[in-house]
DNA sequence: ATGAAAGCGCTAACAC
DNA sequence: GTGTTAGCGCTTTCAT
């Protein structure tokens, strides 16, 4: 490319000069200042817009100590690189990169590791952005809640602890999602209902709380033989549902942790012989878009992304501007399909 | 951390202060310039790590006119508002931000409508990133390329054009992706092969080339009603389909332009009681993470996305130094599975 | 090998 | 209402 010897990008001085004012006052009547004078403000937009003036945004975000971003950092799936963790926070992604659009805000997008709570407060520190939007707490809900002792601008998709939180959460019910889903199968008359992803994420503990109240409340055990630490890889998971078939009282249903590990289960079931649901039902989570077009189509919780990301931005905005921040807790609507 | 009722975070010249140097010495030694004394520079990075400094990325971007950081571009779903388009852009996405983290870049996220080929100029000239990649051309190939000629740091996945183009595309050759999977149905016996997708993308164009010139490498003929334009939305398509199987002398496979698009298309097909692949075959395209998981597990084109990624972001690193680009076409390969 | 000084382009007191 | 001026925190000549 040639370079002009001229400015090839204007500067505001160079509005100014063409509009006879001063940079100030370009720089006022740009931004809608009510101190500038109609005229002026018309006379100036109109050469800035001839001239295809750009504010320059570094300049700006430099001066004001605003960049106007919102970080997001998502969890990179287990051991693998990235491997798209999992559709559904994909969903929420999405979510979340319109509410920021729609707010005015950037979206910066980082990955990190489920485990890694240091990184996150060196990614902090760098304060590249204004705020930071966690998706999923993974383990490390004790680094974010010390962080959030001193950062606010800090918004979580996640679980609410019991622990004082220092941070607004974002999430479904899950204790009460998990028990929705396995009172449906109970009241269908399964009794042997395996509970699959036992990690160490605190959501997936609340919704085996809510596994074991629905049996309680039906007045029936839960095994513990039927609850099954997964990943979502799919060969262990195939050794691990033929140990739960082996059982002497076999099993006739699971509750799977996420659709994708539904959707594993559910091939590793149809391969081994197994009818889904007849012989075994089978329950997801998250009603991501594929799982009405899954066959059998999933019968799973729904996850409202559109609201979670409105709500995760809100927080975060509101923190940024010193305000109120508020811990939501989502509906976890039951979605009968036909696995189960 | 030191109490201080100065300045909570220190800056270049504190540390300098500390140090007994000037703030050139210091910003010289955390730049690592070999201008600088061992000694002062071992020193001068102690103290800042001490003193938990942390360069002000704002001030230097601003400085340097530069920001580190890549734009990407992700189409919103056609109507929707997102929905997470697909989750092979996302799957995409997800190596794109590997590989910018991997170059020690920041990655923006946005969405576009496909459509908007003046909302792309427009954000080029935010100049907030110091380049932009675009998943997928969408209609837009002439605004991208006339936005080329003056902008150089972009790059773009998606089909290589006839035309002469003046920015590099990364993308599997769709053509020869539409023809072996064709052929794979042609010699498995199938002859009334749908075609589903001929949406106004150059990548999906390409992939009906390679399906007319595998008929043509039978001796076959391809028949024009068996050509189905269509959106992901499903009841239009249960609708089409319909219409196909109604045909005189009926259909016996399908193309599909996306694994989702496939999947879709399984579920409706088996709502109307036949089965695939018994009755039709269906094969996707992207193979996506899920699509081994479907049932049946779906047969399809693979699409490199890791090093998709890879290449995506050489090449607008290397426009963004100046340097040289590469249009790179990758290999299609035909995965066998179940559904064909 | 180091320091002094000049900005990068913008916004916001503070004058007038 | 508008202009003047003083920086924001850093990098980088240019001098020493």
């Amino acid at each position: 490319m040639t370079k002009n010897r001229k400015a090839p990008v204007p500067q505001m001085v160079d509005i100014a000069r063409l509009a006879g004012v001063s940079k100030s006052t370009v720089s006022r009547a740009l931004a809608d200042s009510p101190l500038v004078n109609d005229k002026t403000k018309a006379l100036v937009k109109k050469l800035a817009i001839e001239h295809n003036y750009r504010l320059n945004v570094a300049a700006r975000n430099f001066r004001l100590k605003e960049s106007l971003t919102i970080s997001v950092l998502l969890p990179t799936a287990v051991g693998a690189d990235w491997r798209l963790s999992d559709p559904f926070f994909l969903e929420l992604l999405g979510a979340i990169a319109d509410s920021v659009d729609a707010h005015g805000h950037q979206l910066l997008l980082s990955r990190t590791s489920p485990q890694d709570g240091n990184w996150i407060k060196s990614f902090v520190e760098k304060r590249n952005a204004d705020g930071l939007i966690l998706i999923g707490q993974g383990s490390q809900h004790k680094a974010i809640n010390e962080l959030a002792k001193n950062y606010k601008a800090l918004s979580v998709w996640g679980a609410k602890l019991e622990d004082t939180m220092h941070y607004p959460v974002v999430g479904t019910d899950n204790e009460l999602g998990g028990k929705r889903i396995t009172t449906h199968l109970l009241s269908q008359g399964r009794r042997r209902i395996a509970f699959l992803g036992l990690r160490d994420s605190p959501e997936i503990m609340q919704r085996f709380a809510g596994y074991c109240l629905a049996h309680n409340e039906f007045d029936l055990p839960w095994h513990k033989s039927l609850v099954v630490e997964d990943q979502i890889n799919p060969s262990p998971l195939q050794t691990q549902l033929k140990k739960l078939l082996g059982l002497k009282s076999g099993c006739d249903a699971i509750v799977a942790s996420s659709d994708v590990q539904a959707m594993s289960a559910i091939q590793s079931l149809q391969e081994l012989g197994l009818s889904v649901p007849r012989d075994i039902a089978v329950v997801g989570y998250d009603d991501i878009t594929l799982a009405q077009y899954y066959n059998p189509a999933l019968t799973t919780i729904h996850q409202d992304r559109k609201q979670a990301g409105n709500f995760l931005v809100e927080n975060v905005l509101s923190a940024i501007n010193g305000g109120e921040t508020t811990t939501r807790t989502l509906d976890p609507e039951l979605i009968v399909r036909d696995s189960a």
